[in-house]
DNA sequence: GCGTATGTAGGACGAAGGCTTACAGGATTA
DNA sequence: TAATCCTGTAAGCCTTCGTCCTACATACGC
């Protein structure tokens, strides 16, 4: 294989260096570049061509699914493996749908993570199992029947938010928003899910797993 | 500095790697050992001596603390630097009481992870700064057992209904009681637990299954 | 019996945030 | 291709929420 070019987005220092070091031994010519931030990503991004991104999507500020939205809105063929910290759920669906090629979770097993690595840089995709299964279900209901499809990104990021117990305010710095951003992607979510205030949003999400 | 024996306790392996990668930049002639588990940490900690202990308290299953517990236990001089995922407030306390010699979180920079590996192997304490301030509380309060045990009737009601997500007026109206009544549970609530707003309380009774 | 914890709440005033409106870019559809 | 809808973002206005301080009665531990 050609030398691959590999861009690791993470603000985790420790676990960016771990990713690194697991990759160079796998592809010992491949170069890479790193980059802790949203906007590093960007110019990182914008100066080079990368044969494979790996986006880890709890990025601070800045929701990693926006940079992978603006990633393939540039380059629709990039190739880009989303990372996240937990097993998020829901969030796997929605990751695949804005157009990663694969999805695992920063605790998977370094083997894993090769072999989603290795799938995507050969122009796969990489789908674990418990992802699979999820999409399963998800195919299943026909992904109308439940209320929380119908939301946005931003306005399931939000929900999540909340039913964590932060504040609107909290959540507008945590987000780098405006505080009447948040209470109006709040409003469109009650009205969407037809409900009346957090404690419905937040017994919803936790009903639902989200948190 | 004697080639010092670093063992690292971890179940996330590509983390592991790059504390590794990390400490051997900056202590070229240490030996590791890596341990996933608790039963494999217990077996390397018996065979062999070691002059710093890594410590995820989040392991699988067991938890670190126990671990930490038996490590001091049966050594009393043992030097361990505990890590956690997440800024988790009261595990700090926790951990220095049960006899570690620093903790700080997996999201520090590199810097700060060297400062305290350095500190410890020669034998002396990290705290960092935000610890440091808990700390300052905490001993003020004493600290016994489970903070929420420490809470009245009322106060944990409370609790709970908040990290249902209920605002202290819902909440008033349900318990039939003065807005300000709740506030004032809420305020002698968070004062306790030390802590300063609804999400930590949140997260907490969460993390606690009290909801 | 004296201090401390608990249940309860009023007043005052600043902060939070709900509701409405707006606007631009992208997607969808007629 | 124009018209429309959806989404992300936010300002203004004005109400409501809730915090902080203080207070008091009862219960309880020592």
């Amino acid at each position: 294989m050609q030398a691959p070019r590999i861009l690791i987005i993470d603000d985790h220092v420790i676990f960016r260096k771990g990713l690194k070091a697991l990759l160079a031994d796998a592809y010992p010519n491949a170069v890479f570049g790193e980059a802790d931030s949203a906007s590093k990503a960007h110019s990182l991004i914008m100066s080079k061509a990368w044969s494979l991104i790996l986006l880890d999507i709890a990025l601070p500020g800045r929701s990693g699914l926006d940079v992978l939205k603006e990633i393939k809105a540039r380059n629709a063929q990039q190739r880009v493996l989303v990372l996240s910290m937990h097993a998020e759920k829901d969030y796997g669906v929605r990751v695949l749908r804005s157009g990663a090629s694969g999805y695992v979770t920063k605790s998977s097993e370094p083997d894993e993570v090769l072999l989603a690595v290795n799938r995507v840089l050969t122009g796969k995709r990489y789908v674990s199992p418990e992802l699979a299964e999820e999409l399963a279900v998800h195919v299943e209901q026909g992904a109308n029947g439940v209320p929380h499809e119908q939301l946005s990104d931003r306005e399931y990021e939000v929900l999540r938010l909340i039913a964590s117990g932060m504040s609107v305010s909290q959540i507008a710095d945590k987000l780098l928003l405006s505080v009447k951003t948040i209470s109006t992607y709040r409003s469109r979510m009650l009205q969407k899910m037809n409900m009346q205030n957090n404690a419905e949003l937040t017994a919803y999400a936790h009903r639902h797993n989200l948190v």
